[in-house]
DNA sequence: CGAAGACTTGGTCGCTTGTCCGAAAAGGGG
DNA sequence: CCCCTTTTCGGACAAGCGACCAAGTCTTCG
């Protein structure tokens, strides 16, 4: 609440040297208010949905007044375009992050395969849970797509999903590869165990029951295990 | 676009014996007003959303007046519970439809149950397949919930899900019942089947892949008919 | 120093939303 | 027949929205 940091500030004669004036500039240029409204268009979706996402709120979060929001985005519909290619770009950076997963201890067989894929989920795990409106703003935008269908651009939820499935994929295959398990028809195991994943994600965010999430999973995990056989020597 | 029926056809005086002139009122009563209202709110919503159903867009569709849809409910929340408890109250007539599906037919062990479970998710998936509408607005109304959590009403999608599960547990018992097949742990064996399905679900509304959504119910179904073993005798 | 350009402000505009109200109209019972 | 209740109408209202703009302020660089 200090009112230091304010553009009157900078006229304040400093009779008295026990206080230092700071001037702190209001300006940024462009591309860094961008960045900054962006977050806070991110932050404002995240907690309270893609209807909650104005104009008004972008700028009243960012400390700004509405003009700029305007001056740093054409329309509303860019706005939104960034939050969602922001939240899918988020999902990419943590399919990265798993490159650095190491996926190799343990043996070979499906006992192994087992441990590995337990593994990287329960880390997947700790991103979902500690991040819930995060998750839940994912199926709002997948809704917000499929709505938007016959006119609009195609299929914002594709590039999305595209984005999750690369996440599974590889996990797999890179699990697979250490236990020396594969599987046939990979794309469809693949597949389903993200629709799992999914459908237990969507579950606990209606009851918040991480017991319950915890028994869909290690189905889910003996499922894909059990239908994978030794790779061929 | 005949204008018989027209309040002003009252008072015509039929001249021409070709002519009958049909007088329909336009007034109802308040409850079946009311229900007019309240299917054309749920039209409204399964076509373009929940973000789509206002009170304007209601009396438009209904063909009254402002004042009516706000003399037949107090708030738009009150229209709004209507809409989503007459989605929920439709889920649990599918279930009921459900209790007059004949699943007794083939033998018993493994295979006679995934025929019968196959034989179930097929009649749901004709239900799903002709209304991705209506099962888009189930996920919309799930987000909608979660958003309101705290201090609002506990949690409509609680409702969604319970009757959803009614329906996922009567189907998977009778078919074990009839063909001599159980599970341990029942109720985690129902949970997860209602995540895959719930989640090959929203990926098919997503890109209406029709073969991928088989493929992935089929990997479903092996795994809960693989976990099941022959009743105890 | 001074001009040019980048950034910000604060307001206005037109539109849609939920809510509300007074009065008119219709129908039924005396 | 008229009266009284129920139902309907149409407009008004404030609030919130996206969009827009003229003027002002600050920074930078020639």
């Amino acid at each position: 609440m200090s009112r230091s940091g304010h553009s009157h500030a900078k006229r304040h004669g400093a009779k008295d040297p026990r206080f230092i004036v700071v001037y702190v500039s209001k300006r940024l240029p462009a591309d860094k208010r961008r960045a900054q409204l962006l977050d806070a268009a991110i932050r404002i979706t995240e907690e309270h949905g893609l209807g909650a996402l104005t104009i008004r709120a972008v700028a009243e979060r960012a400390g700004v007044s509405l003009g700029v929001v305007h001056y740093c985005f054409v329309d509303k519909d860019e706005l939104v375009d960034n939050v969602i290619g922001a939240a899918n770009e988020e999902l990419a950076a943590a399919t990265r992050a798993f490159l650095n997963l190491d996926l190799s201890s343990g043996g070979t067989g499906p006992a192994a395969l087992e441990e590995l894929v337990h593994e990287a989920l329960n880390l997947q795990w700790k991103v979902i849970s500690s991040s819930p409106d995060r998750q839940l703003l994912t199926y709002e935008i997948a809704a917000y797509s499929i709505r938007l269908r016959p006119p609009e651009k195609d299929n914002l939820a594709l590039d999305q999903y595209r984005g999750y499935d690369e996440l599974v994929e590889m996990v797999l295959r890179r699990a697979g590869e250490s236990a020396q398990m594969e599987w046939d028809d990979f794309p469809s195991i693949v597949r389903a165990t993200g629709a799992i994943l999914d459908g237990a994600v969507l579950r606990w965010l209606i009851d918040r029951d991480d017991a319950s999430f915890s028994r869909t999973i290690e189905f889910g995990i003996r499922a894909v295990v059990d239908s994978a056989r030794p790779t061929a020597v």
